[in-house]
RNA sequence: CGGGGCGUGGCUCAGCCUGGUAGAGCGCCAGCUUUGGGAGCUGGAUGUCGUGAGUUCAAAUCUCACCGCCCCGACCA
């Protein structure tokens, strides 16, 4: 295929959008990829939906090979199902609600676990027609809090999302296991760098799962990995061996003893003079209200609160930190001098790392006073244990006991195990060998099909602009005639982008009547991995100019070899993205 | 939703504090000159100064409300 500049809309900008603040959505807007029409909303524009076009190709190629079936639901979706889900209320913060005319409410879809659970209830009947995978690449939308980093998160969005439904939990685990087998060769594919991690299951419900990250310092994420690569974890999921600084575990005395902390309503004030009681040497009592019910955490002082754990343990993660007021009137003090010492009737959450907590301080529930002595299993009304920290780096793995390091990523695929939860729900239920009614095993599988593209660029460009990987480059050569008015050099950039385009590679001629400097700016801009730029000096050596924008380097061809010459550097460029 | 910031030609921004003719650079159009890394000169077009109210002889500028956008937090592909 040959693109003509002219022909085309690339509306490149040269000075930095105000509303773009990382590299990748910067360099969208600049190349001329996507324009914005409200927060979360973008236009893609012709370069643009090329390169969506790519990551989608490579996307359905996989899913094909893996033997995933695709189809296309409705965007548009009634409220009886995600009721009967349970997720009406659930998801009800994402969820677009839309009327009909007669009154009638709608939703907008911001996943379809719903759909296609109700279309296999009605369609699968016998475990001879199972396994199958769906899967589609469709819009999606979720009224996000708040949309940030143009494609990152938006209102609405592209996904790709599969439904695995099983007769059997070895055969879903078989599932999960090809999916993630197929994540891993699409990001592979389109040049991106992933850490694959364990993941905290949410509102999907759900057995285990795993995220498919890249590595971006604007990353929304965090991960914990050890060097050796035999452990990672999203940071919400993340365990280790316990903080580099023990826990307090000398016997302290006979009781707790309340006294006095006026103005100390932190733990830095109680660590400072005149107290001078270490963070890790304190009990932070952390109030919640759960539903409507009062849940209280408590952590090490130093410790900071994983809301991940937190809500697998309270069980709902349906839950704010109480007001002040609410914790008065809950513990009799407000925040700063709360603690758990003498509680009645509520439900009480200690981190694990306070097990043989002895010694401690903590809040005594009256506004300027704390309690010492406080041995935490046998003072404090913990009515559950549980992991609740957020990990550090540096402490050390459970599994293999190498150090934690923890660094940024952007989330592009998530792969889950879900089990019977919604075939229960919605009924999708098989007729097994011995004639008895099972649930599906279900499992699901989403790829941001518009984050992964902009997780590229993210993780591609330099201070010229973006630098495509062949696979998902909206063009793979950029030529042009550096002065436009010269009909030989013309004519030899229409003669090599036949030649190229004949062979399956596409090139965008840059035609328009420009000076040389403003076409290569843009050339680097646009980032097509070829340039192949014509001018009168190297024609009057029979040569014309080859660069290659990953490298840079910028070599003069004889005119015979030129086109040649391409394919094998675009080759050696495919090479790269393979998969395997 | 809580906290912070910002809305002025297509883009980047100045002007606002201290009220008095709406500006610059880039882009766009025309012409001439130029022509291998964002050219120069000349001329030109383009603004409900986010919206609405208020104060005032007079509002881009002061006040209030609303709307929109961006950033930090919770949510997620």
């Amino acid at each position: 295929m040959i693109y003509r500049w002219t022909q085309e809309l690339i509306p490149t900008l040269r000075e930095v959008p105000g509303e773009a603040e990382i590299p990748s959505h910067q360099w969208m807007l600049r190349a001329g990829l996507i324009r914005k029409l409200g927060a979360g909303l973008y236009t893609f524009l012709p370069m643009g939906l090329r390169a969506l076009h790519k990551v989608e190709r490579i996307v359905r190629e996989e899913m094909d090979r893996a033997g995933a079936l695709e189809v296309l639901m409705p965007a548009l979706q009634p409220p009886e199902i995600w009721q009967q889900s349970g997720r009406y209320k659930a998801a009800a913060d994402v969820l677009f609600k839309v009327e009909d005319r007669a009154g009638r409410e709608w939703l907008l879809g911001p996943t379809h676990e719903e759909v296609i659970t109700s279309l296999v209830a009605n369609e699968i009947n016998s475990y001879r027609q199972l396994p199958r995978n769906f899967y589609q690449i469709q819009v999606k939308f979720r009224d996000e809090i708040r949309p940030r980093f143009g494609l990152m998160r938006a209102k609405e969005f592209i996904m790709k999302d599969a439904y695995s439904f099983d007769a059997t939990d070895e055969g879903a685990t078989l599932s999960y296991q090809k999916m993630y087998a197929a994540y891993s060769r699409i990001f592979k594919r389109c040049g991106l760098n992933t850490i694959i991690v364990e993941a905290d299951t949410g509102v999907m419900g759900g057995k285990f799962s795993h995220e498919f990250m890249v590595p971006a310092e604007t990353g929304e994420n965090e991960v914990a990995y050890t060097e050796n690569g035999k452990y990672a974890a999203n940071l919400e999921k993340a365990n280790s061996r316990g903080p580099a600084i023990p826990t307090p575990d000398k016997t302290t005395g006979p009781a707790p003893e309340k006294f006095a902390t006026p103005g100390v309503t932190t733990i830095d004030d109680l660590s400072a003079a005149p107290h001078n009681v270490p963070a890790h040497g304190q009990v932070k009592t952390l109030v919640f209200i759960v539903e409507d019910k009062t849940v209280i955490a408590l952590l090490r002082g130093d410790d900071q609160l994983n809301e991940a754990k937190f809500a697998a343990a309270a069980g709902s993660t349906i839950f704010r930190p109480a007001t002040s007021e609410e914790c008065f009137s809950a513990l009799g003090a407000h925040p700063g001098s709360l603690g758990a010492v003498n509680v009645k009737g509520l439900t009480v959450i200690a981190d694990e790392q306070l097990r043989n907590a002895r010694g401690m301080v903590t809040g005594a529930n009256e506004d300027g006073f704390h309690v010492r002595h406080v041995d935490a299993e046998r003072d404090l009304a913990i009515t559950k244990w549980h992991d609740l920290r957020t990990v550090r780096a540096d402490e050390l793995s459970v599994e293999n006991g190498e150090p934690l390091k923890i660094r940024r990523a952007i989330e592009v695929g998530h792969v889950f195990k879900l089990g019977t939860k919604y075939s229960e729900a919605l009924n999708a239920r098989f007729l097994d060998q011995d004639g008895h009614q099972q649930p599906c095993i279900m499992g699901c599988y989403g790829i941001g099909v518009t984050r992964t593209l902009q997780a590229v660029i993210e993780q591609s460009w330099d201070a010229n602009g973006i630098i495509w990987p062949v696979s998902v480059a909206p063009v793979e050569v950029q030529a042009m005639a550096i002065n436009a008015q010269s009909a030989e050099s013309v004519a030899l950039v229409e003669r090599m982008a036949k030649e190229l385009s004949d062979a399956n590679i596409s090139v965008l001629i840059d035609d328009r009547d420009e000076r040389a400097g403003v076409k290569f700016k843009d050339a680097d801009f646009v980032g097509a991995p070829i340039r192949l730029s014509v001018g009168e000096r190297s024609l009057a050596k029979g040569a014309v100019e080859i660069k290659v924008r990953r490298t840079g380097e910028v070599e003069q061809t004889p005119i015979a070899e030129a086109v040649e010459r391409i394919k094998a550097l675009l080759a050696a460029q495919w090479e790269t993205v393979k998969a395997e």
